[in-house]
DNA sequence: CCAGATTAGGCTCCGCCCCA
DNA sequence: TGGGGCGGAGCCTAATCTGG
């Protein structure tokens, strides 16, 4: 009787509309392959009708999925579809090495999708595989603790006797880190190492000038002042941080806490003394960083003044990776609902679910949809022999990370057996063994501090240690700038006019020094410098 | 004949539960 | 705490069916 069935199965396969019906039971509506049916026959109620025709299990897993995914990337490729079309990716690192699967993957689709892919211009091609992969803003923020965790680390080599603090564990974790740490886990609910509240309160030095900084940076990175007071700021030319700064507005001063304020109070000279060595160390690495961030977003970076091409391009990148961590919380989920699920099937789900395919289908028209769910299924051959070589590479990669990590396994246990041998030698060597009675606990480990002008040499050290690194980057950045505008400035010396450089000249037989210097006007390709009179020596020039 | 679909069987992985 | 059994979910492959 015509209204019992619903017609899903013509010229002897499944509609599209069904196989859509089906990705979105799978992916955004969590039904298990298995219980497909369960879920339609349920609807019946409400609809009073029955597809005549449910596509098996292998079907969906093996062909309508890797339909799903070749339309996803369609979408993500298609520069006109504005629904959230991208794949997501952790930015945090710097790397991108946790998704790094679907990175490959990506560049093995394009061309296995894209008709033509190969006949691409390399410009062309570079971009598709280069996009999305800028840095997250939040990277400034996520690399200060690395950087916070260096400066405690050299504090404690610093002024520890020792040369490490005789409180932390055998490993690079500076005691303050450890104890920070340590405190974070202890002090909240399902407490976490690295996510927990910072230690607040302490007495100790390092935590305490950590804690300064944070308060300096975290929260004045929450207050955002207006842009009219930033404009301000920058002609008035005050420091940025100190508590009455005209950057933040009445009330909103940083650092006015009662933990903030109790920080900045005087307690010990001593204590004084070591938690401004210690901050001065931490700003240090701070400022590295930084300067590095800056190079690239401030006038000349490359992130500044951005083509016009490159906005558009990009305009569908993520701002922030909370896409990509929610993505893991959504992973997580995924993978209690179908524990057996492959990788390939999990990021097509996710894609789905995260980028709305089906929106983007019921967007198009009749002719487009239908083209595109051909297209999807003309290439499953290509799709399916280059997943199983990606699932090949995968399982190598895995294979010899086992291996690794066991021959490593192997190593520590095999030391750990040398070291207790030696050691029970040296205790037969002593005779302890004989002596059981009253024997002493091993005492404590003290921490004894280095003399004043030893901690004072030491900080010295440190701190010209890490001037030089800071040295070191500016002036490969200045290279590396010199170099890349080098041609410019050959085929048109007279923009050289008005830029400052340094000049390297010297008195017969005096050494040679370097000296500023600016270019006041060219004559015949011939760079004049006033005020020179010894013998000259043309070098590039830095900027 | 062929592309698409189905089926069966073997296999893996995971969480839960029980028990020693 | 760790091992074993069990069930759920899915993957993969080969053999087979089916309709144009």
């Amino acid at each position: 009787m015509e209204g019992e069935t619903v017609s899903t199965f013509e010229d002897g396969r499944y509609t599209d509309a069904m196989r859509e019906c089906i990705l979105q039971l799978v992916t955004n509506g969590n039904v298990s392959l298995k219980k497909i049916p369960i879920v339609i026959n349920a609807a019946k109620s409400l609809t009073r009708k029955l597809p005549e025709r449910i596509p098996s299990i292998g079907l969906i897993s093996s062909r309508i999925m890797l339909e799903a995914r070749l339309i996803a990337c369609k979408q993500d490729f298609d520069p006109s579809s504005n629904k959230g079309a991208t794949l997501h990716q952790d930015a945090t690192t710097k790397f991108h090495q946790q998704f790094e699967g679907i990175q490959d993957l990506r560049k093995e689709l394009f061309p296995a999708f894209v008709s033509d892919f190969d006949a691409l211009p390399t410009s062309e091609k570079d971009q598709l595989f280069s996009m999305g992969m800028f840095a997250c803003r939040t990277h400034l923020v996520i690399n200060m603790d690395p950087a916070a965790a260096k400066g405690p680390a050299a504090f404690e080599e610093a002024v520890c006797s020792s040369g490490a603090n005789p409180h932390s564990y055998q490993d690079n974790q500076a005691g303050t880190v450890r104890l920070a740490r340590t405190a974070a886990s202890a002090f909240t609910m399902r407490g976490s190492q690295t996510a927990g509240t910072p230690l607040s309160g302490t007495r100790f030095s390092g935590a305490r000038a950590r804690r300064i900084t944070s308060s300096r940076f975290m929260d004045t990175g929450q207050i955002s002042p207006s842009i009219t007071a930033q404009q301000q700021w920058t002609k008035d030319g005050t420091l940025p941080l100190p508590l009455d700064s005209p950057l933040f507005p009445e009330g909103q001063s940083i650092m006015t806490s009662e933990l903030g304020m109790s920080l900045l109070r005087t307690q010990s000279p001593d204590l004084e003394l070591m938690t401004k060595i210690a901050l001065k160390l931490i700003t240090l690495e701070l400022l590295v960083l930084v300067e590095r961030q800056a190079s690239s977003q401030l006038p000349e970076g490359k992130y500044w003044n951005p083509s016009k091409e490159l906005i558009e391009s990009t305009k569908n990148v993520p701002k922030t990776n909370v896409m990509g961590e929610r993505d893991m919380t959504v992973l997580d989920n995924l993978l209690r609902c179908k524990p057996g699920i492959s990788a390939h099937n999990l990021e097509t789900t996710l894609m789905w679910w995260q980028n709305k395919p089906a929106s983007y289908l019921e967007d198009l028209t009749k002719p487009q949809r239908e083209k595109l769910h051909m297209e999807a299924r003309k290439k499953i051959p290509q799709m399916k022999c280059a997943l199983s070589q990606h699932r090949k590479v995968l399982k190598e990669k895995v294979e010899q990370k086992l291996k690794d990590k066991h021959e490593k396994k192997e190593k520590q246990k095999a030391r750990h057996i040398n070291m207790r041998l030696k050691a029970s030698l040296e205790v037969f060597s002593y005779e302890i063994l004989a002596r059981n009675d009253g024997a002493s606990e091993v005492p404590a480990p003290t921490l004894v501090y280095k003399e004043p002008e030893d901690i004072n040499q030491a900080t010295v050290e440190k701190k010209m240690e890490l001037k030089w690194k800071l040295e070191k980057t500016r002036k490969s950045r200045q290279a590396a700038k010199a170099k890349e505008r080098l041609p410019a400035l050959v085929s048109d010396p007279s923009s050289l006019v008005g830029q400052r450089f340094l000049h390297q000249c010297n008195e017969p037989g005096e050494p040679a020094q370097w000296y500023p210097a600016t270019v006041r006007g060219i004559h015949n390709y011939l760079i004049c410098i006033p005020k020179i009179k010894s013998t000259h020596h043309y070098h590039i020039p830095h900027f």
